[in-house]
Formats: structure tokens, C-alpha cells, sequence
DNA sequence: GCGACTTATATAACTTGCTTAAATGCTATC
DNA sequence: GATAGCATTTAAGCAAGTTATATAAGTCGC
């Protein structure tokens, strides 16, 4: 098989894939006004991904930096962002004081369930048409690419 | 099959992978210093993209603009970069003297090829560990997901 | 052919999502 | 209890986009 042409076609994709889901669509921005949150919200896939992270429990502003492949800083403004517009809230690690612990406002984890649901819309619809064989091996591929530029970027372990 | 941890799983891993594609590695910087460019060259995904594009034949500013799903403005910036640093050339098309033609200069296809083909290696190492099978699967997950993506944005057709 | 339009590209000003470097406040070790 | 070190924040800056606007070339009605 021709794996370049697949290089090539990726390195085409990956960019123009990333412009479009960057781009916020009109229509979520609707539904989020729709629900009583400020109509200005911006929600890029930073945000989302600390929405999905918060899902799995708590985070320090360390840990999502980690999860995300972001500075300390950089996480630290996704969550004053998202703080902001009280979807999460801060407090000290009683166990290590330098430590902030992000979570969802109580109440909030439901609408960020619904935002993030905003977001996983197109992505559903595009795995629908691909057999259960093909969704895995797409989920897979993304994996060992992330770990591939990772080691390229010189990414400690 | 859960779609939904699948979902979750790409919207964590899509962003995180961009931020290391976007990560220029110091290595390829070195490379590019050995082959007698300067080294401050800069090259983003979208100039990867442009050197991509033109191995299929010259392409007028509009084109470049559609097939990387950037605006006009976006891909005179891109042109202009690269023609800074020698690597392209603008001619206008003698049919129609609105459009201006970009392509390589003369013996730069070949140096071009190089700087591409730094930006193949982490991603043909990560795809050599796919089957084919798989990686078939991998590609054909991102053009669904750029075509879903882009509905969404409203791209008109 | 002359003027009103449309189209292709370019320029300018701004936005956003990151980055690094320096500052702050807490922990731990000696 | 001084000093080294870590988690987070603040500050400043950069790169890659965007929109709005300008310029220059082609098209069409008359």
C-alpha cells in the first residue's frame, strides 16, 4: 500500500481539520444563549477538553495542564475563562495548600454535559458512518499520533 | 460498542495533537540550517500544507485559500512567507491577469521535498504501526470528520 | 468602447490561544 | 527557622488566524 500518499493526505487534513473545529459554530452559540448562559461565550476545544476532563473527577490546575499538553499558564486562563462564566470553581487542596482544585459549580456539571454535547455533534455524526472496526482504528490512529509528535516535540516519558 | 467514550477520547486527544503538530521541533530547525536556509524559518502546518499543494502543480492564491479551508487574506500570508524565504514564486496567469499563479522556484521542488519530509517522520512512525488495514481506516476518519466539521460551520457545499 | 458591477489578491488592524520569564505563596529539609 | 523547591499566577509577547477595506483586473449592458 502507498503509506505516503496517506502521509501526505494526513499532514493535508490534520491542519484544515483543526481550523474547522476551532471555528465555534453559530448554532451551539444559540442553544448555550438558549440555556441563559451569557450569548458572548467562547468555547474553544480547550475549554471542552477541560469540561471532559472535570467528568472524570476534580483536577489540579497541574493535572489538566498535563491532560492537555498545556503550560501551567495556559491552564490556568482555560480555567479563569471557564470560572468566569461560573461553569467550574476553585479551592485549595486542603491536603497540600499550594495545590487549586478545579470542579464543576454545583449544578453545572449537567449544562457542561450539554455543551460538550454541542461539540461531540458533528464528531458523532461523522463516526455513524464508520463501522465499529473503522471508529476504533480512527481513535487509535489519533493516539499514536499524539504519542508520536509528543516524543518528537521532546516530551519527558 | 460505546461511541461515546470514543467520542470523548477524540475530542481530549484532537486538540492535544495539534498543539504538538503546531510545535515547531528544534530538530527540523537544525536540518534546515544544514541545508543553507536561515534558521529562523518558521514553518507552520498551513506552509506545510502550501508546499504539499504545489507538488500537484502550480496554484493560484484562491485555490491554495480552498484547499486549506483558510481565507484569501490567510493564504497571501502563507505565499508570502515562503516566497521571503525563496521557496516560492508568483507569476500572474497570462489568461486571466487577476490571478496570481504560485508555484516552487526553479530547484526548490526538491528542497521543498526535504522540509515535507521532516514533517512525514513522526507521523509515517506513528503509521508504521498501524496495519493497513487500519491505517486506511485512520484517513478515512479524518476526511469524514473535516467533511462533518465543516457542515457544521455551514461551509456552503 | 464607456461606466457600473464583480472577482482575485493584498494590506491593516484586531483577536485568540498559546508561550516563556518573573513573582507569589506554600512545603519540606537540613 | 533559613533555604531550596514546587504549584500557581501575573505579565508580556508572539504566531496564526480573522474581518474590513483597498486596489487592480476582468465582464457586461448599453
Amino acid at each position: 500500500m502507498d503509506r505516503e500518499r496517506l502521509v501526505d493526505e494526513t499532514l493535508m487534513l490534520l491542519p484544515t481539520l483543526m481550523r474547522l473545529v476551532e471555528r465555534p459554530s453559530p448554532v451551539e452559540m444559540d442553544e448555550i444563549a438558549r440555556r441563559g448562559l451569557a450569548t458572548d461565550v467562547q468555547v474553544s476545544p480547550g475549554h471542552i477538553q477541560v469540561l471532559i476532563a472535570l467528568t472524570r473527577g476534580p483536577r489540579s490546575v497541574g493535572q489538566l495542564a498535563e491532560e492537555l499538553g498545556v503550560s501551567p499558564p495556559g491552564a490556568t486562563q482555560l480555567v479563569d475563562k471557564l470560572a468566569e462564566h461560573g461553569m467550574v470553581d476553585r479551592h485549595n487542596d486542603p491536603a497540600d495548600r499550594r495545590v487549586v482544585l478545579v470542579d464543576y459549580v454545583a449544578g453545572m456539571r449537567e449544562v457542561a454535559r450539554r455543551i460538550v454535547e454541542d461539540r461531540r455533534r458533528p464528531l458523532h455524526n461523522a463516526m455513524s458512518k464508520m463501522t465499529d472496526v473503522e471508529a476504533l482504528a480512527f481513535v487509535k490512529g489519533l493516539r499514536l499520533l499524539a504519542r508520536s509528535f509528543g516524543a518528537a516535540a521532546g516530551e519527558e516519558i
